[in-house]
RNA sequence: AGGGCUGUCGCCAAGCGGUAAGGCACAGGACUUUGACUCCUGCAUUCGAAGGUUCAAAUCCUUCCAGCUCUGCCA
């Protein structure tokens, strides 16, 4: 693969300084992982990771394992390990292996065992509380623990005790033995590990101690060959851990390297998962794919192309500052790729009939119109051209036309005249009111001379509508997400009530064309922006439901 | 308060002692059967601040300021 102009190569310094300096002559030692924990769905965040650490590995023409780090089952499930797989899949990637943590567990505990020989981890029979009491904090330091000083005979035999369920949940905990009074908070005699009788999605009721994070992370990374271990910002302050255990343990020749990048965010959008759920709880979402959420089933759902979604993570860099990207730079990439892959077609969102006064009163003709956007992609997959009927009565967009036009506006309004795209132009010759003066229909004439393509009237016409023949129009519900309103510090002051904004548009009207729509066809509605066919919402009258993906840059709007 | 990380244009982000890349946004203009797209043009005498070293500093040193982060038997 070509990877001359990789984003990447332009951003991550810091990363690839260590790669090279780790690796030297051999960049394709490089292994890296992405190690999601079968808790959740993934959102942009994790893709960020799984970017990194699947590019970075190609890049260098090295390996990239894909692990569950399932370590705990009081927070796991096993559903998510193929929806996390899915979901990889569908950003683009290919992992070399596929690991759990679980499968490890006989090899850390081992490790563990190791320690307690080394006399650097000690079985403490604190309570949870008695810890947190005794731990002390920023500029303190804690006290030691009273069983710190066992022998490693006890120590081992405790450990082989709680390995075989003789003790209940909380009573023992197995602790490294480092330093209570260190500065970082996560060398003061951190867990290694602790009990918990609860069976595993993978190892069953094997096992009723599980290791902590802080010990096992690193393992895995070691067991596995991982060279560089990619992680967020939060996981800094381990680092020293991270090495620590690893150097504790001889076994492991050659030691992974954590490095750690700062995590992105969006303006506009909750990415906390602890949000999510909540609002998913509640059921002021749709649930973890809602399209208003940044997730990767959301975004799916929503539209965005993966390839969008790759290349807005990889052009907005990777550093170590903490950022807030505008959201409209993730909406800059997907226009960038839906440009390419869109099919224009007419949609009226807001109808307000047109009547063509001089059109004979029982003709439809059948207008053939190119797709005239899309890119070279798009002209192999679909046909180039498609039927449209006209005929007298029409409808164009209720925008589209004002009593009283404002100073640069050029759409239609009285006597004015304009180009129906693709049809003929047509002059508005009288406005229909109901009583309380609403306007109901637009009477028009339409110039035989004028018809696209041979348009022999030789006037040069400024203003193109879109439109929709009444008899042939399909029914559509359209639902707009537009710019989201709420950030996770405003979720965090509790205003989760109306997340995204949401607007449902239920009687929208298109070409008869879109009745054949896919889920993976891309549409331009003209004006009103990228759609695509939601193949997962269905609206109560049976209508199609078409998500808009993103909306298009104007320069104009009316009001 | 003790530790750690970070501070370059409105938002991201290059730069690593030789005189401020790029993208988004924004502002003009051209083109256009939609005002989209495309295409030109403009957009940091300045790099959190103040000192210092040097012929030369965003890059080295010193001090200060600001933001974020760490006291789960979560990951």
């Amino acid at each position: 693969m070509n990877t001359d102009n990789h984003p990447l190569l332009n951003t991550a310094t810091f990363i690839h300084n260590a790669i090279r300096q780790d690796l030297g002559a051999d960049l394709t030692r490089l292994h890296t992982r992405f190690p999601p924990e079968p808790g959740g769905f993934l959102h942009i965040g994790s893709a960020k990771a799984v970017y990194i650490n699947a590019e970075l590995a190609q890049i260098y023409g090295g390996k990239f394992n894909l692990r569950m780090d399932d370590t705990n089952p009081v927070k796991e499930d096993a559903r998510y390990v193929q929806a996390i797989q899915d979901e990889i899949h569908w950003l683009g990637y290919e992992w070399d292996a596929l690991y759990k943590a679980s499968d490890y567990f006989q090899i850390m505990y081992d490790c563990a065992v190791e320690l307690i020989e080394k006399g650097v981890a000690f079985v403490c029979d604190m309570s949870a509380e008695e810890i947190r009491a005794t731990f002390g904090g920023p500029g303190e330091a804690g006290t030691e623990s009273p069983y710190r000083n066992r022998s490693i005979e006890e120590n081992l035999d405790l450990f082989a005790r709680m390995k075989a369920g003789e003790f209940s949940d909380g009573a023992k905990t197995l602790r490294a033995k480092i330093d209570m009074a260190s500065p970082n908070l996560n060398m003061r005699d951190p867990v290694i590990y602790r009990i918990a009788h609860k069976e595993h999605s993978n190892t069953g009721n094997t096992w009723c101690i599980y290791p902590m994070y802080d010990f096992a992370h690193p393992l895995e990374d070691a067991i596995e060959g991982i060279t560089h271990s990619l992680c967020g910002l939060e996981f800094i302050d381990h680092r020293p851990i991270y090495e620590w255990y690893v150097n504790q343990l001889d076994r492991f020749v050659r030691k992974p390297r954590q490095i750690e990048f700062a995590e992105i965010n969006l303006t506009n959008t909750v990415l906390g998962k602890r949000h999510i759920r909540k609002m998913v709880a509640e059921g002021k979402i749709d649930g973890w794919d809602d399209p208003r959420l940044l997730t990767v089933s959301g975004m799916r759902r929503r539209g965005y192309p993966a390839a969008a979604i790759r290349d807005f993570l990889g052009n907005t860099g990777v550093a170590k500052a903490q950022s807030k990207v505008e959201f409209n730079l993730l909406e800059h990439y997907v226009r960038e790729h839906l440009k390419d892959m869109a099919r224009t077609v007419m949609v009226v969102l807001e109808p307000l009939k047109v009547t063509i006064t001089n059109y004979p009163d029982e003709q439809t003709e059948m207008l053939d119109l190119a797709y005239d956007s899309g890119g070279a992609a798009a002209e192999d997959a679909v046909p180039a051209t498609r039927a449209v009927p006209f005929s007298r009565a029409i409808y164009i967009e209720a925008t589209d036309f004002m009593e009283e036009p404002e100073k640069k506006f050029f759409r239609l309004a009285p006597g004015r005249e304009v180009r129906l795209k693709g049809a003929y132009a047509i002059t508005c010759t009288g406005v229909v009111k109901d009583e309380s003066g609403n306007i109901t229909e637009i009477l028009a004439t339409y110039d035989p001379a004028t018809r696209s393509g041979n348009d022999t009237s030789g006037r040069k016409i400024k203003g193109v509508l879109h439109w929709v023949e009444a008899a042939h129009a399909l029914p559509i519900e359209a639902r707009l997400y537009d710019t989201l309103v709420l950030d996770d510090d405003t979720a965090e002051n509790g205003i989760v009530d109306n997340p995204h904004s949401l607007n449902l548009i239920p009687n929208a009207l298109a070409e008869p064309a879109l009745a054949a729509a896919t889920a993976d066809d891309r549409f331009q509605f003209m004006r009103q922006g990228y759609f695509c066919l939601d193949e997962i919402a269905t609206a109560a009258s049976g209508k199609p439901v078409f998500n808009r993906t993103v909306g298009l840059k104007s320069s104009y709007s009316a009001k």
